[in-house]
DNA sequence: ATGAAGTAACTGACCCGTCAGTTACCATAA
DNA sequence: TTATGGTAACTGACGGGTCAGTTACTTCAT
C-alpha cells in the first residue's frame, strides 16, 4: 500500500526511520502470518516480503513469538474496537446483531489477512487461548446489551433476571458460531450477493435470540419430534 | 485400552504383530496430533507416546504427512458416517438437527482428541480443505434432507424449488457453525448440563430453519429496526 | 566523524528420515 | 525335547536440511 509510493525513486524505498519501518514491518508480518499461519511462516519470509534482511527484523522484534504476539494484539484490539463500538451505537438487540454482523463482513473484506488469522491459523495454542478470550469478552458484552433492558425492569425478580442471563450466555456461542462460519462461507462463494448472506444471518440469528424474550418454545410437532424423550 | 491388558506381563508388552501395532500407532498418533497439532508435534513423540523407536513408526508410515493423512482421513470417515446414519434414521427435519447435534457432542465426549483436530488444529492448509469438504458434503446432504419432501410436491414449480434450494444452502454455514461452536462452548464449561446445550441448539437452529418453510421474516419492529436503509 | 540503518555470512539447535545392526519368535529337523 | 536356521519386529545412532537468532561488517545522512 503505502510502501511502493513511499520514497518517490524508482528502487530507492530504502533507510527509513525506525517508527515508519516499524509499522511496515507489522503489516508486512500480518500478511505473511495471515496466508501461511504460524508455523509456516520464517523470519526470512517476513524479511523479504518487506525487502529487507533478516537481522533488521530482529532489530525490531526480539522473537518470533513476539512479533506474532503484537501482530495478533493489533487485530484483536482493532476487532473488539469495531463490534464494541458498532453494538454501542445499534439501537436495541436486532440493530446490534445487524451490526456485527456488518462489522464481521466489513473486516473480513477490507482485512482479509487478519480475518484469515482470526478463524483459521490457531495452531499456535496461545493464540487459540487469545481469541476464545476474545469471543467470550465479546459475548458478555453482547449478553449485556441484550439484558440491559431487562435488567432495567423493576418487575423482574431476581431469580428470573438469573434464569435469563444463562439462557444468554447459553445463546451467545450460537450466534458467534454462525457469524464467523456465515463470513468465511461467503468469502468462499463470492458469486452470494453479500446482502442475501448478510440478512440470513441477521434473520437466523435473531430468531434464535427470540427465545430468549418469548422463553421457551419447543419445535413443532407437525414433524415427529424427537424419537426418544 | 487393550494395551495394558495386553501381554499380561509387568514389563512385557512388546513385540506386537503388524496389523495390531499399526492400530495402537494411529490410535497413539491421533492423540498426539490432536493435543498438539500437527506441527508441535513431533514424531519421536509419537514413537515415546506408544513406546517404541522411530524408526519402527517409519516402517508403518513412509513419512509425517502420511501419517497425518491417514488418521484425518480415519477421522472424517468416522464423523461423516455417524452423521449420515444419524440424520438418514431420524425423522423429519427436527429430527435430523436433533440426531446431528447428538451426534457432534456423542463424538466430542468420546474422542476428546479427534475432536480438538476437527475444529481447532486446521493449521495444516491440506487438512483445512479436507475439513471444508467435510463440511460442504454434510452441508449438502443436510440441504437435501430438508428439502426432501418439498422436492416430491408437485404443486411446486421448479422455479420455486430452486428459491428453497439456494435458501436452504445458505442456511447450511449458519448451522454448522452454531453446533460447532456450541459443542465446543460446552466442552470448555462443563457445569452447564449437557442436556440444556443440546436443547438450546436444537431450538436455535430450528427456529432459524423455520424460515425455510415459512418465508421471509424480517425482525420485529418492536426494537427500532436498523437504522439504514 | 559519528551514529543509526542496514546487510551478508555465520552458528547452533531441532527434527525428519535412514541404516546397520540386534532381539524375540517360530518353524522344522534331529 | 532341543538345536538350528530363518524371519519379522525392533532399536541406537547419525546424516542432512531447515530455521531462529547473532555477529561483524558496510553504507548513508547530518
Amino acid at each position: 500500500m503505502t510502501d511502493a509510493a513511499e520514497g518517490a525513486g524508482p528502487g530507492a524505498r530504502r533507510r527509513m526511520p525506525h517508527a515508519r519501518r516499524r509499522e511496515q514491518l507489522l503489516q508486512v508480518a500480518l500478511a505473511e502470518f495471515g496466508r501461511r499461519g504460524y508455523h509456516l511462516t520464517q523470519m526470512e519470509h517476513v524479511a523479504a516480503a518487506a525487502q529487507v534482511s533478516k537481522a533488521l527484523l530482529y532489530q525490531h522484534f526480539a522473537s518470533k513469538e513476539e512479533l506474532f504476539a503484537e501482530v495478533t494484539e493489533t487485530i484483536v484490539a482493532e476487532l473488539t474496537g469495531r463490534l464494541n463500538a458498532a453494538v454501542l451505537a445499534a439501537h436495541g438487540s436486532a440493530g446490534g446483531i445487524r451490526a456485527m454482523i456488518r462489522v464481521l463482513f466489513d473486516y473480513a473484506t477490507e482485512e482479509p489477512d487478519a480475518w484469515a488469522l482470526v478463524v483459521r491459523h490457531l495452531d499456535k495454542p496461545e493464540v487459540g487461548l487469545e481469541l476464545r478470550e476474545l469471543r467470550d469478552r465479546l459475548g458478555t458484552a453482547f449478553a449485556d446489551l441484550l439484558l440491559r433492558r431487562r435488567r432495567a425492569d423493576p418487575r423482574l425478580s431476581r431469580a428470573a433476571l438469573e434464569v435469563n442471563e444463562r439462557r444468554a450466555r447459553l445463546l451467545v456461542p450460537l450466534m458467534y458460531g454462525s457469524m464467523l462460519s456465515m463470513v468465511s462461507w461467503w468469502l468462499e462463494h463470492p458469486d452470494t450477493p453479500r446482502e442475501r448472506a448478510e440478512q440470513m444471518a441477521v434473520e437466523f440469528i435473531w430468531l434464535g435470540l427470540d427465545r430468549l424474550r418469548t422463553g421457551e418454545r419447543l419445535p413443532r410437532a407437525d414433524e415427529a419430534p424427537q424419537a426418544e424423550g
